[in-house]
Order: structure tokens, then C-alpha cells, then sequence
DNA sequence: ACTACATACAGACCATAGTCTGTATGTAGT
DNA sequence: ACTACATACAGACTATGGTCTGTATGTAGT
């Protein structure tokens, strides 16, 4: 960790934060470049070596969602169930989605995600941890005989995310008007009964 | 129909027409509006006369998928079941925006709908038509004995359009590498099970 | 026929994201 | 200590979507 490098992340870290505050105070879409650098004390060029987009500078700035899905999934949940302890993971996701990134957050990035083929699709990367875990709780189900086993843990972990994306999709194309985590604990519950393995 | 308006009628449809060409010889976001116009013999001021935006030309393009869908619930389909009928009206949705909209429309269409606050959600709108009939269905489906009557047929059209854009909106994310139609109708065939009053 | 008006249109202009080029400086290898 | 290099940074410049202003022209009401 040297002066050099040092530097750079302080410049980085102070663009970050002048960022968060212009965005919030005023929306990403309001805040342009100029300004931040303005604020920070800072100029295009450091701006570009740091960011390769004011997209991406938004992207450095989302709660770190997978650690906290890591946390909740290490916590030990009191049910015996399987099959609740995903609904109550997703339920995280939505709760976590509503109250820690927010809905011009997500809207932002879920439009950016797929405005053109060039953007990274992060948002796949991104997800992986969650993705992950959700796949290994499936195939605990299916072990222990409580979910269906005609189709694999991956491909029952893509159709829940699906519809996951979907209801956020949603939420942003209605600027926020229902309340995600009972809509979406709604479908996926309904999606849930249809994986279930009933005795 | 007087001199005046036929002409402005023509001027925009040459706009729609050479648009047509470049984006689908470039792409949406390689062709500019200078380009467009120069292409058409227009001007920035005659292109913004006729378009709020760029984007609002892109809208100009879609194939009328609302009168797409009216000629094909007015199709007599050969099944007893109203559930089949709707499973097909779907299937429908997934075959035309894979056949006829196209995997780089749709990206931009569902992109640019949640971009901003300030941007019409015409998605809302334009699939009304479709949603009125899925509407129009479920009821008869709950008439009939055929669908549980918990839900409100809005409710239950609701959900099953959460769905149905969670699978396109995944489609652009994995930049068309499934096969939309198979995987939508997977999710959709789960749902419609959920919703069905089985004897 | 005359007038007032709406609007199609042209193109200069503006705002802003992103690029390019040049400079200064800290660092690693010798 | 010297040199070569990488990179943080500054700011001029570019590209492009969109705005603004002025003009011409067809139309409707009188």
C-alpha cells in the first residue's frame, strides 16, 4: 500500500461520496459529471481513470447486497422447513431491494443492464452469491425429499429468479406504487407450492 | 385530409422508413438522429415536430403488437379449456416479440421504459389491449368453474404479466440465449396451474 | 379575399457524457 | 542514484441528443 496507490483510492473514495450525496440530494440522472468532479475537487480525466462510466460510479455505490445475503443465509432460521427458508431468503431480497438500494437505484440499473449489448451484465455476476445459495438450499430440499426432483437445482433456482426480476422490473415500471415485498412474496410463494413435494 | 397534414404524414413516415433501415443495418445506438435526418432530407426541427425523442421514433416501429393480439383472441381455438386458451394467448406474446420485435427492440423498449421518472410508461399502455384480454379471460376461466376465485381476475392478470415481462426481461439480460418461448412457457405453465380449480 | 393562426421545417445553439493528449510524480528494477 | 514506466490527473476537445428561434405556408373563420 503505497503513497501512489493510496492517492488514487482517496481520490476514488472522495468522488464516491460526493456522488452518493449529489444523487440523493438531487437524483443520478440530475447530477452530471462536471459537477461531481466539481465537488470533489477533481477533473474528467481522474474521474475516467477511476470510473469507466457514471454508470459504473453507481454501481460502486450499491450496499454490498451480497454480503448481507451471505449474513442472512448463515443465520440460523428456527424452522425445519426447507421450502420456508427460501421463502424467507427471498423475502430478504425484496426487503433489502426496498429499503437499502431503493427505487431509483434499482430502476437505474436494471435499465442500464440491458440499454445495449456492450454493458457488462453485472447484474448476473452480481447475483451469484445469492444465486448460489439458493441453489444449494434447493438441492437440501430435494435431498431431504421435501421439493420435486424432475428438474435440476440450477434451472429451479433460474425460474425463481425469473420471476423474482420480475417483480422488481415491475416495481420500477410503477414507480414503486405496491409494495414489492407483499407482491412478490405473493408470486413466489405461488411458485414455491409448485416445486414442493407434497405427501 | 388537407395538403398541410399529408405532407407532415409523409415527412414522418420517410423518417420511419430510413430509421428503419439504418437501425436495423447498425443498430439502434450506432445510428444518430443527424444520420436519420440526413438520410430522409429532414431537419432536427422537423424530426422533433414529429418525435418527442429518439426514442419515442423506436416506439413509432414496434409491429402493432396490440391488434396482433386482438386478431388472435377473436381466433377461434379449438379447446374446451379456458386455462389452454390462455396458456396459448401467452405463448402467443413469447412467439411474436422473439419473431417479430426482436431481441434489440425489446432490450431498448424495457430499458428505456424505467430509465428515468420522467419517461412515459407507454409499456403500461400498450399492453393493455393484451391485458384486457387476459382479463376478460380469467373471468370467464372463474365463471366456468375453471379458475379458483380468490383473486380478482385484475389481480390474477397482474401476476401473470409480472411474470411474463420477469422471462423477457431475463431474455435481454442473457442477450436472447435461451429460447424464449420454452422457458416462458415453463414459468407461465406453472403459474396457470397454480391459479386452476382442479376437480 | 383577408387575417390570424397553427405547424412543418431549417439550422444554429446548448448540455453533457465520454475521449484524447500532455504532464507530473511515485515506484520498481538495475 | 538513475532510468523507464505506469498512472493519477488536468482540461481541451468531440459526439450527439435535444432545445430554441425564426420563417414559410397551408387553413379556417370572417
Amino acid at each position: 500500500m503505497n503513497k501512489r496507490i493510496l492517492q488514487g483510492m482517496e481520490t476514488k473514495k472522495r468522488i464516491i461520496e460526493c456522488a452518493r450525496e449529489l444523487f440523493k440530494e438531487k437524483g443520478y440522472y440530475s447530477v452530471t459529471v462536471d459537477e461531481i468532479i466539481k465537488n470533489a475537487n477533481s477533473s474528467k480525466g481522474s474521474f475516467y481513470t477511476h470510473f469507466k462510466s457514471k454508470e459504473e460510479l453507481l454501481f460502486n455505490m450499491i450496499p454490498l447486497a451480497d454480503e448481507a445475503y451471505f449474513e442472512f443465509s448463515k443465520m440460523d432460521i428456527k424452522t425445519e422447513k426447507i421450502i420456508d427458508k427460501i421463502s424467507l431468503f427471498i423475502q430478504y431480497v425484496f426487503k433489502n431491494i426496498e429499503e437499502q438500494i431503493g427505487l431509483e437505484f434499482i430502476s437505474t440499473i436494471y435499465s442500464s443492464q440491458i440499454k445495449d449489448f456492450k454493458t457488462e451484465r453485472f447484474l448476473i455476476a452480481s447475483e451469484r452469491t445469492y444465486y448460489q445459495l439458493l441453489k444449494k438450499a434447493i438441492k437440501e430440499g430435494q435431498e431431504n425429499n421435501e421439493i420435486k426432483q424432475e428438474k435440476t437445482p440450477e434451472h429451479i433456482a433460474d425460474i425463481l429468479t425469473s420471476c423474482v426480476r420480475g417483480v422488481i422490473y415491475d416495481w420500477c415500471l410503477r414507480k414503486g406504487e405496491f409494495n414489492l415485498r407483499t407482491y412478490g412474496m405473493e408470486i413466489t410463494n405461488m411458485m414455491l407450492s409448485q416445486i414442493e413435494l407434497k405427501n
